[in-house]
DNA sequence: ATCCTCCCCTAC
DNA sequence: TAAGGTAGGGGAGGAT
């Protein structure tokens, strides 16, 4: 059955009439004999060749599993493609540095067998140096003419029966005598064993035979490995036919038995429905790279693009996200690449990565004490897609791009589909079927499965709602993919096990619980389920996901570490693929992780392996892993291919092809702002062996791939982003290989050495008039509403537990995880550990858990009810702080602790930035309208000294400080703009000041121009110091770029009042948004206090601080918007979103602030070369 | 040793 | 019909 609405085809003539024709081709070999018509065609476009000495750097061969479906992601069956090693790269380096000793193995072409005296590497490097030809696989054989080998395992001796083996001794003393010695001399006896091959392979080695004495007659035919004489063309030339390949694999294929004992390198099956449609020429120039939006078309609707983009994407709002968390590597810190102010200027030192590393993430957490979260939905594609379709749960279906009906005519007639499957549901796994898996094959396994159309904007919402939901409760965040995320939850266990602890309670697993909420919350915000494992490493944790799953947790704890680990295949690790695992498994005979940790020394494994790797792995199968997250992870290169579809007929075609992708890696630099300096053309160049239509329908097949880079120049003899110029080098690159456009089957376009790109820098460069700035192309959206559009916003609403409490908090220096939130990560950690220390110590005064409304209560001990809350703790004030905690930390860290402890000393009556700043634990998204006050109404009641407005007081700093309000409402006014230092003022800025001070008291402003008020307040309070202080606060932000008193900005070192009014400005406009008016403003003074060399850095940093707590108000009332408005601005979505149910203010604060910070971002690159670190 | 460059390999 | 992309870890081997 197919759930999906289309029937297959049916407005499409040729594609009816091939499946008419293909449906009987099951007695019509002549598919084997026609030639493709495209094919025969245009004989004159050969690309041009290309000088000798540049040749294909390297050549690999591609081929394709024996039976396409074969799963290229998930099953094994083709080791022979996996084992390819592509030897032969520096095959054309060694031919050519080595012109000078005898060529006395050219037109010979070899494959070395086994284990040989002398080793591999030097019989290579003899036999390139005097003119042969190495291959590393063997599944060429049409191309190899004598293999080297010691001895012969029998399946070998079976395998070569028919070939030229000999020994090693061949090549060393042909090398000795100059000259090439008789190989049957040296001939390994194979000759015993009787040759029971069947027909196909033996046709292929007698192509090998036949080949064998034909001389390469150049090296470009030599590197790219097309020694056959009937195939090898001179550029412009046509290849023949190859019909007999052609035709065997279509007796092969009518041959079941055949089929296990073929060897894959005979196994070029074609599809010839394929080939039927590739017969029309409109079909061709609507459905192949020939046609014109081909580039786009296609990247809609691949998934893999799309997977592959989004976690790009994720990555960078991550990145952005934890921005600002970091207070170690803030001002000053050489480490920061992010960089603000003193940083910047120190940065002309340049970084050294393992510096920047150590200083970076280090082991504030016992390797033991760790706590890891893997959190991945479950069968994510399909999942997202029921949600919609309730009536398919329970079923066995999958998400492709297949609409047709599986019915048997179909299958039959061998057209089963060839789509791949994108997810399976678990009830279809249960019958076999894979991510990854063809369709057809899948309906062998499971004839009745249902298929679910894409919905990649669906995905991208769920996404979006998922890493918010996670990023509200992780320590630490890295992106896995668009469906998985790993967290470090450290300091939330730790808290969590001592608030356990000292309430008795004690038998309960808080990581558990803390996964059943957050499992719940993705639930609620998606209606999928999402499954997540625990453990103290990063390894262990995507174990226990797979023991989790499906809608499940599962902590993996040390007890159960070495008989978990003792079953498992060496391929369930990550990082081992099918490769490493038949390299295993040929090296020691097992696959198992028990036995290899208990037979194969570490010394081995890295020998085989090697060293990082082996390492790696020696560790892995006893389940120890010391990788730390990462999210701050940053693009090295960016790149696009496309290897599907790609069927050329002129180089017209592939030029034109060539400018459509660069355009697109062009629009992926811009998007992200970098440049390049160095570009790689990676092609795919059908293997001459393989039909012109290999089994799956329009893809690459068997190929040989070539990579080639050179360093691409813009204008100034800089870096580029320019299409036109990346178009224009990758096609150098691509005619420099002097392929046949028809015989191309994958393009790709790399750019690497990236450099930022500052808005200036845009000189000559041929700007895209690019209308989707980044993200994938959408599937449906129109080129306007792009990619995955549509955004977000807890449709769920899925507010952390931690941000649910707070109006009930009690006053005083209360922590709860909303202020840890805003604490720098590894701050935040520390402050864990300390509190649960100070609470084992009995203080618990200090870190006695305060009950949240909805704590997980011992009769739900899951914790599965929505609403459990993180306790609350209390920080203690510096002295309180036992010593022997910080006795216990590392030195970095606690020399970082008890910096942070005197900046707030050193900064009294400051609130903010991040650590010292004890925040108001309040929850205003809890209460959205309880203490909002009216704009109009506090712009006139702040006049009168008051201590506070309306708001939440339950801030005991706030109360606490005294204020020094003391400014009567008239007196405001009066002092918008101070006279005496108005006449200071140039002419120009007197003008300025004037114009602004109009447009301001024109109007009554209806929803209040808030941060005049603020900015007069804060004039007021300093105005002893200095008047010109009004006069800031009060005008134009233009007006401030000509602020002329620095001394009076020096000695305004209490941020505090300014803290105070930017409180209150976010406060009293909470239910509004900031207007456009005070966002100038403020964003005009904090740009002033950017002019270091008029205000010092002291003033900088102020701006900084403010930030930090523009930031933190903006956090502590919609977090779950932050994501969302990053997301909007790097145009990942749209702003105007339809799917945005949240409420528009705390975007609209967002906006504001990443506004502002774009603003000071600005004068800080200009200045400093940097970004302005909030870090 | 340590870097750089060119791959292979892996993951989703 | 079908949409087999893409970034980064790491190994090999050469340059420094
Ligand atoms: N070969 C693959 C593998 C995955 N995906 C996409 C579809 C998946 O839904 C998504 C996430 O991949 P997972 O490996 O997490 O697989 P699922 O989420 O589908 O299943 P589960 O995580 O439950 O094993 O990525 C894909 O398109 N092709
Ligand atoms: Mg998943």
């Amino acid at each position: 059955m197919s759930f999906s609405s289309d029937l297959f085809g049916s407005e499409d003539p040729d594609f009816l009439s091939a499946l008419a024709a293909t449906e009987i081709l099951g007695d019509a070999p002549q598919a084997g004999t026609k030639r493709v018509p495209h094919t025969s065609s245009h004989t004159g476009s050969a690309l041009a060749p290309l000088e000798a000495e540049t040749a294909t750097p390297g050549a690999t061969a591609y081929t394709d599993a024996e039976a396409y479906g074969a799963s290229r992601f998930g099953e094994l069956g083709d080791y022979m493609r996996r084992k390819r090693v592509k030897l032969q790269v520096q095959n054309a380096d060694l031919a050519t540095q080595s012109l000078q000793k005898p060529q006395i193995f050219k037109g010979l072409q070899f494959y070395i067998n086994g284990w040989t005296m002398p080793p591999l590497q030097d019989l290579r490097k003899m036999i390139m140096e005097h003119g042969g030809i190495f291959h590393a696989y063997l599944d060429k054989k049409g191309l190899v003419t004598h293999i080297i080998s010691t001895e012969l395992t029998p399946a070998k001796v079976k395998e070569f029966a028919r070939m030229k083996v000999a020994k090693p001794e061949w090549i060393v003393q042909s090398v000795e005598a100059g000259k090439l010695l008789p190989w049957h001399e040296y001939r390994l006896d194979v000759g015993k064993v009787a040759a029971v091959d069947q027909s196909g392979v033996q046709s292929k080695q007698r192509t090998l035979f036949s080949v064998s004495e034909t001389r390469p007659s150049s090296r470009i035919d030599a590197s790219v490995e097309t020694s056959n004489p009937s195939e090898r063309v001179a550029p412009g030339s046509k290849p023949a036919p190859q019909q007999m390949t052609h035709q065997e694999s279509l007796d092969r294929k009518g041959d079941p038995k055949a089929a296990p004992l073929a060897p894959p390198y005979a196994a070029h099956k074609s599809n010839p429905f394929a080939e039927r449609l590739m017969e029309s020429t409109t079909w061709r120039a609507a459905h192949t790279s020939v046609a014109d939006d081909y580039v786009d078309k296609y990247y809609q609707n691949s998934r893999l693009h799309h997977l592959s983009t989004w976690k790009a994407e994720l990555k960078e709002l991550v990145r952005k996200a934890r921005e600002g968390e970091d207070e170690k590597r803030r001002i000053g810190d050489d480490s920061s690449d992010g960089l603000s102010m003193r940083g910047a200027e120190l940065h002309v030192v340049p970084k050294s990565p393992a510096k920047a590393l150590s200083s970076k993430t280090k082991g504030k957490w016992k390797e033991e004490d760790r706590v890891i979260m893997h959190c991945d939905f479950d069968s994510f594609f399909v999942s997202a897609g029921l949600v919609d379709r309730p009536e398919l749960r329970g079923k066995p279906v999958a998400v492709c791009h297949s609409s047709s009906k599986g019915d048997d005519a179909s299958t039959s007639a061998g057209v089963a589909s060839t789509s791949e499957i994108a997810s399976a549901s678990y009830e279809a796994r249960a019958f076999g079927v894979k991510n990854g898996m063809s369709l057809g094959q899948a309906r062998k396994l499971c004839p009745d499965i249902g298929t679910i159309p894409y919905e990649f904007d669906k995905y991208k919402k769920f996404s979006l709602q998922f890493y918010n939901i996670l990023l509200s409760h992780a320590d630490d965040l890295q992106v896995v993919s668009v469906d998985e995320a790993l967290l470090d939850v450290s300091a939330k266990a730790m808290l969590a096990r001592n608030a356990a602890a000292k309430d008795g309670a004690r038998a309960r697993d808080y990581a558990i619980e803390l996964a059943e909420t957050i499992r719940d919350e993705i639930k609620e915000a998606t209606g999928c389920e999402a499954s997540i494992g625990i453990a103290h490493n990063v390894l262990l944790a995507r174990l226990a996901t797979r023991a989790a799953k499906p809608a499940g947790s599962f902590h993996l704890t040390r007890s159960q570490i070495t008989s978990h680990m003792a079953s498992l295949d060496v391929r369930d690790l990550p990082g081992v693929g099918n490769n490493i695992r038949e390299k295993i498994k040929s090296k020691w005979g097992t696959t198992t992780c028990g036995d290899i940790a208990e037979n194969v020394s570490k010394d081995a494994l890295r020998q085989t392996l090697g060293n990082v790797m082996g390492e790696k792995i020696w560790g892995f199968v006893r389940g120890v892993d010391s990788t730390e997250l990462n999210g701050d992870q940053k693009r090295k290169s960016v790149s696009a291919e496309v290897n599907y579809g790609i069927r050329f007929e002129t180089s017209a075609h592939a030029e034109a092809f060539i400018s459509r992708l660069s355009e697109e890696v062009a629009r992926r630099l811009q998007a992200i702002n970098v440049r390049g300096a160095s570009l790689t053309l990676k092609v795919m160049k059908r293997d001459p062996t393989a039909p012109k239509e290999p089994p799956k329908f329009l893809g690459h097949g068997a190929c040989e791939t070539f990579n080639k880079s050179k360093p691409v120049l813009g204008p100034g003899g800089k870096a580029t982003a320019d299409p036109v110029i990346i178009a224009r080098e990758a096609w150098d690159l691509l005619k420099s290989f002097g392929f046949d456009p028809s015989d191309l089957r994958g393009i790709g376009i790399q750019i690497q050495k990236l450099e930022d790109m500052d808005v200036s820098a845009k000189d000559g460069q041929t700007m895209l008039n690019f209308k989707r700035i980044e993200g994938p192309k959408g599937s449906k959206l129109d080129a306007t509403k792009q990619g995955m559009g549509k955004v977000v916003e807890g449709a769920g609403k899925p507010v952390a537990p931690s941000r649910k409490l707070g109006a009930e908090l009690p006053s005083g220096f209360d922590v709860d995880s909303e202020f840890l939130a805003a604490m720098p990560m590894d701050i935040r950690e520390e402050i864990a550990v300390w509190a649960g220390h100070t609470s084992a110590k009995g203080q618990e005064e200090l870190a006695q858990p305060t009950a949240g409304p909805s704590r997980p209560s011992p009769a739900n001990p899951a914790g599965r009810q929505r609403g459990a809350s993180a306790p609350v703790y209390r920080i203690p004030t510096f002295s309180q702080l036992d010593a022997s905690v910080l006795d216990e930390l590392s030195p970095e860290l606690r020399k970082e602790i008890e910096s942070e402890y005197k900046a707030v000393g050193a900064l009294p009556n400051v609130a903010g930035p991040p650590p010292p700043a004890l925040l108001p634990a309040k929850a205003q998204s809890v209460t959205p309208t309880r203490n909002r006050i009216d704009t109009r109404h506090i712009t006139k009641q702040l006049a009168p000294k008051r201590s506070k407005p309306v708001s939440p007081s339950k801030n005991s700093l706030f109360t606490r400080r005294p204020t020094k309000l003391d400014i009567s409402a008239t007196e405001l006014t009066e002092l918008d703009i101070d006279p005496d230092v108005f006449a200071m003022l140039p002419l120009d800025v007197q003008k300025e000041q004037l114009a602004a001070q109009r447009q301001l008291k024109k109007p009554p402003a209806p929803v209040g121009d808030n941060l005049k008020v603020m900015g007069a307040v804060s004039a007021r309070n300093s105005r002893s110091r200095s008047r010109s202080v009004s006069v800031l606060y009060s005008n134009a932000p233009r007006a401030q770029a000509h602020w002329v008193d620095p001394p009076a900005l020096k000695k305004l070192t209490d941020t505090s009042d300014l803290q105070d009014l930017l409180t209150r400005w976010v406060e009293s406009s909470e239910a509004t948004g900031p207007t456009a008016k005070d966002l100038d403003r403020f964003g005009g003074f904090l740009a002033d206090c950017m002019d270091v060399d008029r205000t010092g850095d002291s003033s900088m940093e102020k701006a900084v601080i403010l930030m930090k707590w523009w930031q933190h108000l903006c956090r502590a009332r919609w977090s779950n918007d932050e994501l969302v408005v990053i997301a909007e601005q790097r145009s990942l979505i749209e702003e105007d979103d339809d799917w945005d149910e949240g409420p528009a203010v705390g975007k609209a604060w967002w906006r504001g602030f990443f506004a502002v910070k774009a603003r000071l971002d600005k004068i800080c690159k200009a200045r400093f070369g940097g970004k302005l670190s909030l870090k």
